[in-house]
Formats: structure tokens, sequence, C-alpha cells
DNA sequence: AGCCTTTATGACATCGGTGTCATGGCCCAT
DNA sequence: ATGGGCCATGACACCGATGTCATAAAGGCT
């Protein structure tokens, strides 16, 4: 590979001049300037980034690690990846500053970060994110203190700065503008109540239930998550069973992510039940695959994971520029509701006013 | 940042001792070694791979270019990203041995590879790999001839080394195995033609109805992809329709991929026709959050990404190290079929033939 | 004309490691 | 005792950029 110095020596000048060219950074005569350049393409000199790291101490380099592109085989492990999302908003607001992004997998074993955070101190990166697939609560082998750090789709209990979806607000949101839409019983087929999103979720609805003076009936609620579990369909399939036969059924049911919302419509289906003439459904996610491709479309709430990637980088880019290094709250971003015609609306009255609450997506 | 000599004073020996305990590329005095261990922790000192590389010339790094995280916001672009198990089996290779991933994305924009590419020979990659979102022809900017590259997904004109997958095997295959359980008349509802998966699907359908004597009959074979624009549905629903009320109607639906299956479902039960009870669905790709959590199952092809990616990382990491570097045979890589319950067993005369042959998955 | 500023360029040191070579003990076989 | 070989260590140059300083020519001002 070509240097300075060959490239210096074809163009019949100092490799100082060269450098003055490359960054532009003082006054270089017009024709010294093409002899170099000439030489440049002649010799098809790229600079060592590694050479004029030595003296400048810049990497321009950013590392991320990841359990979202998990390596495990495993195959009771979510294997749906949208959270790579995360991964686009990241690289898409770090390559907008010049910087490369360095991309390391903890395959889900947390005793792999360690050494990935030392390749990566070894190529002097100016920051770390932590990417999670889901969203959780986590425990990083410590880092030097110098080195920003930025926790996605994660946190911790040492105040690391976090990203984190709002899933409460999500799902109140959601709730609101079903209730707006004429349902009033709805059915809720939670998430496992010991995952954040879960719990969160739950707590959306009954914030919406509650705004709406609706009382929060534990018939319509139930959890039927067993993370992929083989029997999670029949536990689905009887809760959808015991809802429907109770005197006052659910004109909708809510589910914990669009996943199981696309093994709702095929429960349905299969039991006659037309969707969503017969009863409404809902998800959360935007998952797209399932939400646009479904028939009819699901509504749903948006998962703002690029968003969450783009504010994660912009973030740490901030700390890498000496602000707010020392601000500890987690920023929480929310997605809007996709409102699709897997719902029907039973009335319309108090939709308009909704909307114009900027709330809403149509 | 502490720095070799700090750790050098601190230990009271010279540079060079330090940089001998580090890579234990000579003996060294237990004391000493001692001395230097406690100086390198005390001081936190992690080694400069820019100032390792300068004298080795050995990055150990590989970039990775991408349209796959696509970084566009047109919602006309499949949103689905499955193929980023692509970059996990890249992940996976590549750390095993050590080396380190750069990545980034051209957002669709191929104008932004070359740049892209610079950026990757600043930092001296010792490799490139270019992934493509699906597969197909392109015609990337030229790279420097001393920098092997790879070609995953997609393929060129000039012979570049290239991973693909075997569309035409896999559907043919799964055909085989709809005849061996006594599906004699199989509709199939293809992708655009003029794309490869979609041209070499339909080839491998050919292949197994002659292999089986069964005639090819353009009566049962529709394209049914818009690439997601709205009047798809319509078009799938035209298609089935039409296919249901031939005299002789296909006691199975294959599928271009697993998303459509997915419309597919939704459209056939919408008409009130069970799956599989009436007829038969089969995809292909199988998109695992689709094809295992549809309910029933989906029948489908594994598109094997994750070993694309693994054997992408490999031929690379080969062509670093000198070998078949002139090697211009593409890498066909194929995925076995996931027989589920989406497909009812006509009869099953001469499967269990099939099995021991090897090719069909239970 | 004389001085100061600006422009255009080069010499040289430096960043943090490692390859090369030299050096001084020590052990062992002759 | 003595020369050969191994062990343990250090001095020094070098990789390829760039920051600092020096220098020379050109242009502007009094």
């Amino acid at each position: 590979m070509a240097t300075i110095y060959d490239v210096a020596k074809a163009a019949g000048v100092s490799p100082k001049t060269v450098s003055r060219v490359l960054n532009n950074d003082a006054p270089v005569g017009a024709e010294t300037r093409l002899a170099v350049d000439t030489a440049i393409a002649a010799l098809g000199y790229v600079p060592s980034n590694a050479a004029r790291m030595m003296r400048s101490n810049k990497s321009g380099l950013v590392g991320m690690i990841t359990g979202a592109i998990s390596t495990s085989q495993e195959p009771t492990l979510p294997a749906g990846l949208p959270d790579l999302f995360i991964v686009q908003g990241i690289q898409q607001a770090i390559a907008h500053t010049g910087m490369t992004l360095m991309i390391a997998d903890t395959g889900g074993h947390l005793e792999r970060v360690a050494p990935l955070v030392q390749t990566f101190l070894r190529h002097r990166v100016e920051g770390l994110i932590y990417v999670a697939e889901y969203h959780q609560h986590v425990a990083l082998p410590r880092i030097p203190e110098d080195t920003p750090l930025v926790l996605v789709n994660c946190f911790d209990d040492l105040g690391t700065p976090a990203i984190l979806p709002d899933d409460r607000r999500g799902q109140r949101d959601l709730v609101t503008r079903l209730i707006a839409a004429g349902h009033h019983r709805i059915g809720y087929l939670t998430l496992r109540q010991d995952m954040p999103a879960g719990h969160l979720r739950r707590a959306g609805y009954q914030d919406a239930l509650t705004s709406a003076n609706i009382g929060y009936d534990p018939e319509v609620v139930q959890a039927c998550d067993l993370q992929g579990h083989p029997s999670e369909v029949q536990l689905l399939w009887d809760a959808i069973d015991r809802m429907l036969q109770l005197p006052n059924p659910p004109t909708v049911f809510c589910c914990g992510n669009d996943k199981m919302a696309l093994r709702v419509y095929g429960i349905l289906r299969s039991r006659g039940v037309k969707v969503p003439d017969e009863i409404s459904v809902a998800g959360y996610d935007n998952y797209r695959v399932i939400a646009e491709t479904l028939y009819p479309p699901l509504t749903t709430v948006d998962l703002p994971y690029a968003a969450m990637g783009v504010r994660g980088a912009q973030r740490l880019l901030a700390m890498i520029s000496g602000e707010g290094r020392k601000d500890q709250s987690p920023t929480i971003v929310s997605g809007p509701v996709y409102w699709r015609n897997s719902v029907t609306e039973l009335q319309s009255s108090n939709i308009t006013k909704l909307k114009s609450s900027g709330r809403i997506d149509v």
C-alpha cells in the first residue's frame, strides 16, 4: 500500500505538503495541489487511519455490543430481530458524523462483554453502545470511566445513560384510542409480567381504563406468554375461549405483542370468528412483516426501535464531545399508534377530539 | 490512556520487555513478568492497536457493507430483515478468528459504496464483504485488487466470489416432498419472475414436476408479487379464487415466500376454507416469526441465511490467508425443507423412501 | 526603500508499539 | 578454563501520519 512518502516523492514535494492537500488545513499552491492529486490518483493512495490516530489520538470509531444479533442457536429464544432496527438507527446517526461503527456480539453470554470491550478499547473507540434484544435490566462489567457508554433498550442500577421505549404510554395511547372507538370491554392477553415490557404495558392498559372510568376486570386479562413454548398456543386458545364465553365478552382483544396477535387471528378464524367484524384485535410492536401483512392489517403501537437507535447514538456523540456526561436520566422514546383495519369503530363520537390532540396516527 | 512506556517505567523495565510480556513471544523472567503484570493492572493499560498496526501492517479488521440494514425510510421496501441472520453468521465466523467486524450501510444507495470502501481502506481492513438484502445481481464500484471481496446473497459479472442460496433446489425439494405426500395438483403463487429468487424457485417447481412425470399447467401458476403494493392482496385473492374454481383445483398452494403464505392463510380463512384440512399451504424462507407462529405452523424451505454468512466469512478468511483467490465459482448453500402441519399427507406411501435419502427434515 | 504580513513549503520530532541487534550472565560439555 | 549456546533484557530504529517551527518569496503599507 502506497504511503504519504511515496506520494510526496512522485509529486516532488514534501510529505507534509501532501498532508496539507489531504486535510486542506493550510494554503497550497494550485500547481502543487494538482501534482499531489495526480500522484495520489496514480498510486491509489489511501491514508492510514492508524498512523493518523497515533498523533491525533482520535480514532473515529464507535463500538457497539449487542445480544440482539444473537449468535445463539437455541431455538427457545425469540428469533424475530426487528430489534435490529436499533442497529440501523445507530449506524445511520454514527455514519452521519463521519465516524465508523464497529460491532460485536455476545451471543447472549454476558461474560463475553468484557473481552469485547477490551478489543474495542484497543482500537481506542471513542464511545460504546450496548444494545439489548428486548427491554430489560442488565448488569454489565465495569467499563473505564473515561469511555462514554450508552445503553439502548436496557438499563442498569448504576445510572448509566439509557434509551428506553415508552411501553406504558404506548399501551395507554392504544387503549385510549380503543375506548374512543367505542370499545369498553377490552380483553388483554399480556406478556409475562416479570418483563419490563409486560409489566409496563399492562400498567398503561390500566391507566387508560382509569382515565375513562372503566373498571379493571381481571376476568378479561390473562398472561399468555410462555416465550415460545409449544403449549403457548393452547394457553391462548383457552384464554380466548374463556373470555368469549363470559356473559359480557370483550369486543376487542388487545395482545401483548404482534406475534401474539398473529396467533390470535389464527385461533379466532379457526373458531369461525370474523376479524374484525365480530371481534377486533390489536397488537403491540408494529412488527411490520406481521402488522402490515396480516389481513386485515393490524392496529398496533410502534416500538420505535430505529428512533431509539438514533437517540442512543446522539446521546453518545454528545457525551463524546463532553456534554451531559453526568446526566443519569434515561431517555424515554415513545412511538405512535398505528390504526389499521383490525379494529372496528363501534362509535366514532369522540375520535376527532383525540386526533386533534396529536397522539393518534391515521 | 497509559502507554507501554508508562508501564515500563512503573515496572522498572524497558518497553520492549513489556511488549514481550504482552505477546509472550520471548522468555521473560518470572519476577519481571509479575512486576509488569502488576503495573499493567494498576495503570489499566490497554495496548493501542493503531500503534501495533503501524509495524505489523495487520489491522485485524474486516469490513462489511450492506443494504440489508437498509437505512431507507421508504415504506415501499420490504422491512422484514431476517436477512440480518447473514450478519449474525458473518459476525460469528469473524469473531471466531479474533478479528473485528466493522459495518456500514448504504441505505440502499449504491453510490454510497465507494466512499464506504474508502473509509474501510483507511482502516486497512483485510477483507470486505458485501451483503445484499435479497438474492440479486449487483454492479459494485471497483475495489483495489489486493483487498479480498466476497459477495453474499448477490453476484456480479466479474466473477467475484459469491455466496448464494440454492433457491432452485430448495423449491424442488419442497415440491418433491409435496408430491410424495400425495399432492399432484400443486398451485404455485410465485414471486416476480425478474428476480433471481422468483425465477429459480419456479424452475425448481418445474424440476420436481418433471421428475414426477406431472405436466406443468400454467392455470395453477401465477405471479402474485407486487412488492408490497396495496393491490397485491387483491391479486392474490383473485388468483386463489380462480384456482379454487377450476374443475380440478389444487390440493395445496405453494407460495413464493412465507409472507405470501401468511396472506394466503388470511384469505383462505376469510373465505371459510380450512387450512390444512381443506387445502394445504407451503411457503419459502422459513421466516421463523411467520412460519413458527402461524397456526398451524407453516411447511417451508429454510433460506440458510446464517449459514451463508458463515460461509461468506470463511471464504473471505481463506482469501485473506491467500487461498483460493482466483476461484470464481459461487458457493451455493442449500437449506432443508421444514415439514410442519400446514400440509396434509394425502398418502404416505413413498415418504419413507424420501426420508432415507436425507433431503427431508422432519 | 524598509518593514510587516501572508503565502507556500520543508525539516524534524513525535505518537506507541515491535523487529533487529547487542549485551551480559549462566550453565554445560570439552 | 574456555568456548558455545541459551536466557533475560535493553538500545535503537522504524511504521505513516501530523504538529511545530523555520524559511523564503510575494504583496501591502508607510
